[in-house]
This record gives C-alpha cells, structure tokens and sequence, in this order.
DNA sequence: CGGGATCCGTTACGATACTG
DNA sequence: CAGTATCGTAACGGATCCCG
C-alpha cells in the first residue's frame, strides 16, 4: 500500500551533516541546476539550455529528486507564456553559501576565459560574487551595477552581507564590458590590462570598497 | 609518446568557478575523502575504514585523481610503521570551506542521531563547526575542549576565524559526553534537556561566546 | 597486515528518438 | 514546450586475490 517508489538512491549513510548534504545534491547535474535557479525561476528549457550535454531525461530526474527534497519547486505561471517554471524553495535557497564557496575554490582554476565564451550571470555569481568578504564589508555599502556582453544584473552590499536587488537606484559603482574580462579581474588580473575589455566607473570611495570587499585576497579556514 | 591517460573524465565544459570545481570535486566519495583527510594525514586503510561502502579501487582512483589536481600528496613516514600517508595540500586545504558550507547545509537534515553511531569527528566538524558565525566572532577569544566519547579534540576561535590546535593550554569551556547528543545539541535542541548525554562547563562569559558564536542561527544570503 | 589490483554484476549516465 | 522511452556505455559496488 502506498507507492514506496523506493528513494533506492544510494544513500552514503554516515551520521554527518556533509554526508547527508551530498545524498541530497550530491548527484552529477545537480549543483548546476541549483546554480542555475538561484539565478531566478527557470523553465524546463531555460535549463536544458543553460546546461548544455545533461540529457532530458536526467533533468526530469533531478528535478523530481529536488521537488522530493522540498530543494525546488513548481510554480504555475497565469500569463499566456509557458505554464510552469521552477524555483528554489526557502529551503533550497540554504544552498546558496555552497554555491559561493564552490566558486572560490574553483575561480583559480578556471583557465584563460575567452570573449563570448563565458555567460555573464557564471561571471558573476561563479566568479565575482565568490569573492565576497563578509567581514570586510562591515561598514560598506556598495551598489554595483553590471553591463556584461549586453546584460544588466546588479549587486548591493549591506550590512556586511551580499545581496541581489532586481535592480537599484543609482549604482555607486558600473562595471562594464565582457564576463571573460570580468572573470580575469576576479582571478588576480590587473585592472588597467583589461582595458578596453572591462570599464570600472565609480568614485574613488567606491572603488575603495570594490577592492577592500572583493579583490582582496584572503584566506579563511578552519 | 607520453602515455595520455586520457583525462577523459567527463567534464562540465563550462566557464563557471562552480562547474570546474565539481569537475575536480563532484566525483562520488571525493568530498568524503576530502572531509577525512581535513582532520589530519590518514593511510589508506585508515580511509577506507572511515569511508564504508567505498570499493578499493575507487578509493585509490580517487587519491589518483586528487594527486593529479595537486589537492592531495603521498608522504612518507620514516617510522617503522606503516610507510606512506595520504596528506591535503595548501591547494587542497581551499576546500575546507565548502566542506563548511555543505555541513551546514545538511546538519538540519540529519534524523536523530543515535549514540555510539555518531563519530566525534563529524560531529565537531559536520555539526558544531559548521554553525561558526564569523561576523560574530570577531572579539571572541574562545578555547573549546572536546571530550566526546572518550576521543578529545579542540577548536580554538580567534580573530573572527576557526582553527583546530593540536592542543592548547587551560580551556575555557570543555563539551563532554556523547558525539549524538553534541549534534542535537546543534540542530537546537537544548542544552538542558541533553544533560547527562552532553554536560557543558566553563565561565559565564565563555558559555555566552558559545551562544553567540555558534548556537545563534543567522542567515548568510546572497 | 597494509596497500592495493582484478574481475564482474548492477546501476547511473549520455545520446537520441519519440510524444502529448 | 515539456517531458517520456529506449538503449549502449561508463561508472560504481562488492568480492576476491595478490604482493611486499
């Protein structure tokens, strides 16, 4: 009685908070699906796309394990447009600090970006985001707009903390030009070499806090 | 000429820091395997007694692998016992932090923990240290004794950071009793109601540093 | 006994084709 | 557009065997 549709997923079964973490996200894809719908709800297209080589199938998959997980869910759109997207839950959004330290351990070893080759959303959540100090950013507030390969994303800092507003009043600070550029600025690249790639505008106060919260180097640990 | 052992792991293919890391790091069992060896140098067997369920050869595939990235080195031991340890790198150390994020990601998910099932280890480090608020500890000096089913381990906070002594001198608060009852104690159970399965001694002023550094839920967002 | 290597059945994944 | 179905291949899991 009752469908045990068996979560005959292999299960590491060690009483540890990493190890129950990967038996839920631990499956190849789903960190990227997740990478992706922190960006914002998603269609089943919007993913297939964004996620080039996963096959439909394993997507149906991962979606349906995240829904079970209560990581991700339906939302029903009322427009005339395509009738469901999917979204991360409140408790799917507790991914996100994985997602930033993901970023940062991997940014260093990203080799040479080219032009037209990186998506400036993987920019600047993958690269300049993972950058993010919280305790440099005490007393900032930063407002940065974004203008990468023609996309406008935005970031605010405040309060020590790094958010996502839909979009801001005045930018303190504009970064403009290519996500690849962007990208090599966030792996140690100096800023006058990218010139004309990448165009940093903002006061002099601003660009003070840019590379106080984010191009500091620094090494957290236990 | 030079034999290609063909990196022909599949890889993700994307400029995005998150996606090369999991290129690195997304394998089954590898952040397990990085986990055990965040505690200190282990042997191969060592490993595989922490890791059940992982198959031999995919444990040496893995080490392999890690070796390769440079994450991970062979030493040697000079002593008459065993001869070589499996070590992290500095390279190899930037992972601690994501091991962080995950914990804390996935403490909450852990269902009733049952003493004698919960290694001390991965409660320190899968629960307790997971909860380490930075932002809070920025003038806290807190010296932490573990004594958890019978194995003694410490954490020291200083400066807003996390690190593990190999020891230290007089603590200022020792946590003694059973590894379960310090992950409950995590998931916000109550200190109170854990005694005598979790006992917890030292001065007003260090029990409210462990309130406020640990025990305090926040939520760190982008 | 520590540190693997080999073999093999099973599962998960990748690619493509098809459908409401 | 949003999946389902099918199928070949690669990865994993478990056991056994080997060597210093």
């Amino acid at each position: 009685m009752g469908d045990v549709t068996a979560r005959t997923r292999k299960s590491y079964e060690q009483y540890c908070g990493i190890a129950v973490a990967l038996d839920r996200i631990g499956d190849r894809w789903t960190l990227l699906i997740l990478r992706e719908l922190s960006f914002g709800p998603h269609r089943f297209t919007d993913l297939r796309s964004a996620l080039p080589g996963i096959a439909s199938n394993l997507l149906t998959e991962r979606l349906r394990d995240l829904e079970e997980y209560e990581l991700v869910e339906q939302r029903e759109l009322p427009a005339p447009a395509a009738r469901v997207v999917y979204a991360l839950t409140p408790q799917g959004r507790r991914i996100i600090p994985v997602l930033r330290a993901l970023a940062r351990f991997g940014l260093p070893m990203m080799a040479d970006p080219v032009d037209g080759e990186v998506k400036p959303r993987h920019a600047i959540f993958g690269g300049f985001g993972a950058l993010f100090e919280p305790l440099a950013a005490l007393d900032v507030e930063l407002r940065i707009r974004f203008l990468l390969d023609g996309e406008e994303h935005w970031l605010e800092v405040s309060h020590g903390r790094l958010v996502r507003p839909d979009t801001s009043a005045q930018p303190d600070l504009t970064i403009e030009g290519t996500a690849a550029a962007l990208v090599e600025l966030c792996q140690g690249a100096d800023e006058a070499s990218l010139v004309p790639r990448l165009r940093i505008a903002g006061s002099a106060q601003a660009r003070r806090d840019l590379e106080q919260v984010f191009l500091a180097t620094a090494t957290t640990l236990v």
